[in-house]
DNA sequence: TAAGTTTGCACAATCGATTGCGCAATGTTG
DNA sequence: CAACATTGCGCAATCGATTGTGCAAACTTA
């Protein structure tokens, strides 16, 4: 052992972590040795199965724990996978967040998820600083500017993958929007045929035009309508944001008569959609049926919920690991259809 | 220049990561002045302006980001806080999630989550890895062993605090479930007699007897029947587990007649709840009413909630980070009120 | 101008683990 | 028994940043 460890050894004794020198001491061996064994290449240097049983029971006296910091600094790969994504408040991003640490545990990788709150800014900040913490993957989950986060990483040498709403820089993995809107309103549309026995555009609420996701939507919206010789006002499209306030306020300078059927386009948006439907007289909301993008146990048990389009966020999650794997950088755009989930049974009607 | 790192910037060539070696080379100065420069203590150091300058731009030029397994290998504090939380995708843990991480920001810690799905192994694990990571903090949340993680963070000499569920080893944060409870009781029962013009007991439905919080709970409910001299059924106390189908299954079990009102212990109970209640004859629903603990903003509308007790996330997180700071491990356990939200307006009534 | 300060920066040790390489001891073959 | 192969393990360099210390140059004071 050279001087400059046994000078670390005095510095041992006040913090409380051990070290292989510290366990190497104790059993006399190298340090070398005991990293080999601890980090399981024991075989492949040819340590000798008892001295590993030693070194093994020693660092359990000791209760060593490795220091990732040393050993990331010295492996070439960190085994931590960082996402970000915009809130953990709603259950599609949940499910996303817990699946994904899920999966990435089994892929024996460290996950680290960042909440970035919708904030362009604060995307950038949390994708450097986990660049910074050297994540050897990153997730760019619903980021409003995806390719500056796969600039960034191209840079660093990240491989990068864009979930729920694509970029063109980097693979992503997105739900079949255009699919999952047309079926919701369809259903919609029926179910208003069947209660009030006409058939009459619906209101398409929420969300930004200029959002990949919003657009698809919007697609399938338009043509589900089109499919049913249904012409839609100028008044049917509403993408007013995704905060549900602006949902609030946008209905109510709508003319309420015409407000039969809605297509809500996120969970967030339904809970204003929802205040300004309970705050109205209560006789109005037993006079309309609505869907919405994105499913939530509760909203789905609120009376006059038609339906909800549920996003998939296994599969999502499936195709995203396995691009991870992938060697080629393919830049495509990989769909996931979406679950329909009927709504209560439960219907108020007047 | 020793020789050793003129081998490493051969290496440099291949990786894409520039160091502070890279950046002092081309600068034509030292890398302990280039690190000095980078990380703000170069005043101290009496760095020339200047000098500081042109290390700034050219680390600019260079995309250059801190190794920070290099940095906090060095250091003596990571600057990391880490959390295990149970689940993402509760409002009440979500909500958590998310203010932790805006607040670890504000005190210039790096947040780190990871989601334990109740599993008591898991959690071990997971306060494990994040102590691998040499996180300086650890704040368990709902965990169902707070003690043995926290035995573990002081053999690493790691500070922790509770939080949702309380500990004997460490300081907690909790609400203040008994004055919650109680409170809410008292409101469904009022609505109940006012409702039903009768006083007959609630039942209360979800949780687990053996923990601290519903235990609690269970304390108010019993005080605020009491208070208003209302008598409890051997039926009336159903802690039954938290999983929605527990709770389903118990009801179908229970006598109908006489669940006219329902005290109901968490969110996810709820779920269960509001299926069985959908799911038995229409006026059903009509002929109960009901409260929950934890708060949710499509199940505060649903029909019949008489109103939800929210737990009260910010003061509670405000009370962990100031506990954080403090130099003493009191382990004591401070409780926050929750907050009272009524339900919907919107009432069903046969 | 000599002695003492201050300014400005570089050196080298260090954090803890990983890993290529080398070497002694033991085992095998002819 | 010599030559060679295998087993078992330690040495020392290395990852990239931090920081105590030292020292020359510039500046000040007497």
């Amino acid at each position: 052992m050279s001087i400059s460890r046994s000078g670390t050894q005095k510095n041992r004794q006040n913090s409380k972590r051990t070290t292989i020198y510290d366990v190497a001491t104790v059993v006399g061996t190298s340090p070398s040795t005991v990293s080999s064994v601890l980090n399981g290449t024991w075989k492949k240097r040819r340590i000798s199965q008892k001295l590993a049983d030693q070194i093994l029971l020693e660092a359990q006296n000791q209760d060593y724990s490795v220091n990732m910091q040393a050993s990331m600094l010295r492996r070439e790969r960190s085994r931590i996978v960082g996402m970000i994504i915009p809130k953990y408040d709603n259950r599609y991003f949940g499910a996303i967040a817990e699946q994904f640490e899920t999966m990435a545990r089994q892929h024996g990788l460290f996950p680290v998820i960042t909440c970035t709150r919708r904030d362009p800014e604060l995307e950038i900040e949390a994708a450097k600083a986990l660049l910074s913490y050297r994540v050897d993957y990153l997730i760019a989950t619903g980021s409003t500017d995806p390719d500056s986060i796969s600039r960034l990483c191209q840079d660093a040498g990240v491989r990068v993958i864009n979930l729920d709403l694509p970029g063109t820089l980097a693979p992503s993995v997105i739900s079949d929007n255009y699919q999952g809107a047309r079926h919701l309103t369809s259903v919609i549309l029926d179910q208003c045929f069947k209660d009030f026995g006409r058939s009459e555009p619906l209101t398409f609420i929420g969300g930004r035009g200029t959002d990949h996701n919003t657009a698809a939507r919007v697609s399938g919206f338009i043509d589900a309508h089109q499919e049913k010789g249904i012409v839609l006002r100028e008044t049917s499209i509403q993408t007013c944001g995704y905060a549900a306030e602006k949902a609030e306020h946008t209905l109510a300078l709508l003319d309420k008569t015409q407000l039969k059927g809605l297509f809500v386009n996120s969970t967030i948006t339904l809970e204003g959609v929802a205040r300004w439907l309970w705050n109205n007289e209560p006789s109005f909301v037993t006079q309309v049926r609505y869907g919405c993008f994105d499913w939530d146990p509760f909203a789905a048990q609120l009376p006059n919920n038609v339906g909800m389009a549920q996003q998939d966020v296994i599969p999502m999650l499936e195709a995203v690991f396995e691009m991870l794997e992938q060697t080629s950088v393919t830049s495509g755009v990989h769909q996931i259809s979406c679950v329909f989930r009927p709504g209560a049974a439960f219907r108020l009607e007047s």
